[in-house]
DNA sequence: CAATAATCGAGACGGTACGTCACGTCTTCTT
DNA sequence: AAGAAGACGTGACGTACCGTCTCGATTATTG
């Protein structure tokens, strides 16, 4: 997905030995991937062209495509190499909160320029399974990894049953919020996000027996019916 | 968004007084749009072509830009015309059910060759606002009416709590199913509709006995079983 | 060679009706004719490039691709449209005189600006056999056609051998014109001309027997030797 | 013309003294030369790239611009290099018959694969004085000099006119196959440069009796049979 | 029934961007 | 210092669609 490396291109010989012949300048290779997502920001994907990236990145049409095959895996390489800081998840000691900041967090980027690169993205994915796979990759994955962590502390405290399906619940906390964000019926607040969080988390819980919340009870399932 | 009516077109005289000229033919409109369907369900919105469009309606290019301004304008019309049928919801007694056996629908629909159809228009709607809002009004908006009329049901039979927050629990069974519909990152199966269902509605239905933060404030049934 | 007729390619229907669509512009095809000739003779043929014939014709690059598939093809035609005036063989009671002075005007316009577009449209024929052949059907060919008639007016005159073999006879005389501008090593004077002429035409003289000339005697071949 | 000497190159310290570093490749300069002729007379002169010599010839690109600063400079190097040898003038005491001979071998030239070099040079000469230049002094002169002893032979013995303008004469033989072997419109057989001879020379032999219009006036001998 | 008017198909038009190719220059390591 | 390798910015290539524009032909209403 990402564009062809340079050991790749060159027959991978490793061992430190470079290959011969010019190397690539890693100052085109980042001024192309800044300008892919600035013109991307500004236009979005159906606006962006090759042509007006290598212009506004001040390089010839053909090192773009040298090194990136299509429109495509351009724009999902600059996506993946911005690699967006502040996701992180905390560590409140309670898995709504905990869940309800991160989400906060997304929503506000969603909302910012950076949200239309995300959503340009997204489109471009549909007719190009390598975007798709490279925003999963890129930015997906690695946040679900922290997700699963979280849900997990959760589970140890006993705020969510110890079967939980933590795909589900996830894609269940995510879900809407990419629903609203992508055919934009309703608005992406906070206050949705903390209902949002409360409804799918309560399901995930392991009532209906009331429980003080923060004291973890391991290893024993609870049914009522 | 839809096309232009032949009265706006010609100045709205209305009252049933035909303007005079030849009238528009049927055949091409519809020609028209049954190859738009058939091209972006093969080939994606990025590859529909007006041209290809015209050719294959065996219409005239003109014809074509004449009754619809731009390619997102000519889409979203043709994905609104071909309202989909058997998306209806079932009243079987149970909320869960019901929605269950809707939802199943409609990743049946998202898994066959609609479903290319469907992701194009949502990816056409990240970059036009016209098609995204044609998305909503012909294609969410009337199934939400209906899921309007199940939650209601399943209010009035106690599975849910009266002061469900309906949008945010539509979102919430739906939104993963797009999540995943448009992200695919995991399988849309009836399974997964199903836990989706147990999961979110749990998390709706009323308290059996009341938690810590916020207790029931209306009357309502309550169901252990 | 040349552009492809309008009737051909609309399938030549002949009768006088007239293909559907809109006609071809002859604007257009005039435009690019003449930006054609003027950039060829401003910097030859190996600097002439399609994009820079259509922007100065103010024209679609497609435009000219529509109608001419390669850059031999427009230069061709555009020189073969140019159709050289004041090339035509005067009548003067002397084969001498009469090639002498269609010769002297030869080398006026090899020496010319459109001296240029020759040379240019010799070079380009020597990869493209269009090129050339469009040369000799639109440039040499209407020209031989009337030197012939000069030279049958010699024979009968008794200034030319009965036998003469017209073609070896004319590329004789023009032969060494085209190698002087071509190959330029030596100049394309009008003193050439004159003793080229006096050269070749003595040698195509029904000599050695003197003979004053305009006295014609037909049907005799006289042999010395 | 030629590629730059080394000495050139290095600032003529001449005195035997060579010039530090690695000293140039003979292999390279060959094998570039070679495989200039060899694409040359595949696919003309337009199509010769010279990034398809550099990969023909095993080299690199900078090496071929480092020696010659032009695709026509190496074309006219490589040209000049193969030096055609079975050009000679043969002397069989008739001048007809010599020149007849070394013109039979020229055609034979012209219409075997060297042919399509030589037209491809003349081609480019056509934009290039240098390649023209190139044509002249390493082709055309060193055959010249020995025509001139041909003439000359022809002269003492008194078949040609003492005052015969030898450039003119040797055009208006050479003039004729150089325009057929350009513009194609006849063919080049070993007849038609017999009687090409046989017209031209006819024309340059001293007359037997005085003509009307210019007298002999140098003292020549006269030959009737 | 003629005149008027808007439609239709066809297809050429001036453009823009595409993705490729060769240009001539450069930067690296190797010989 | 020359060599090969190969990336670089540049610019033309020939193609595909864009959205607009004439055309002749067709089909309705209006006078």
């Amino acid at each position: 997905m990402r564009q062809k490396s340079s050991a790749q291109r060159r027959g991978e010989r490793g061992r430190g030995k470079r290959a011969p012949g010019r190397p690539r300048s890693e100052q085109a290779r980042v001024s192309i991937l800044r300008s892919t997502l600035k013109l991307l920001g500004e236009n979005g994907f159906s606006d962006l062209t090759m042509e007006g990236v290598a212009e506004h990145a001040d390089v010839g049409k053909a090192t773009v495509y040298r090194w990136w095959p299509s429109k495509a895996a351009l724009v999902a390489d600059a996506f993946a190499g911005s690699t967006t800081r502040k996701l992180h998840f905390p560590d409140t000691g309670s898995v709504r909160t905990d869940m309800s900041q991160q989400m906060r967090q997304l929503i506000k980027i969603f909302r910012s320029r950076r949200g239309r690169i995300v959503s340009a993205i997204l489109a471009a994915g549909q007719s190009d399974r390598d975007v798709i796979a490279a925003f999963r990759e890129r930015f997906l994955k690695p946040r679900r990894q922290e997700a699963y962590a979280t849900l997990r502390r959760g589970i140890a405290r006993g705020e969510l049953r110890e079967d939980v399906d933590m795909d589900l619940l996830l894609d269940s906390l995510y879900g809407p919020i990419y629903m609203r964000f992508l055919i934009r019926h309703d608005k992406l607040s906070p206050d949705f996000v903390d209902n949002l969080c409360k409804l799918v988390l309560s399901g995930a819980s392991p009532s209906p027996i009331p429980r003080a919340p923060g004291r973890p009870r391991h290893g024993i399932k609870r049914r009522t019916g």
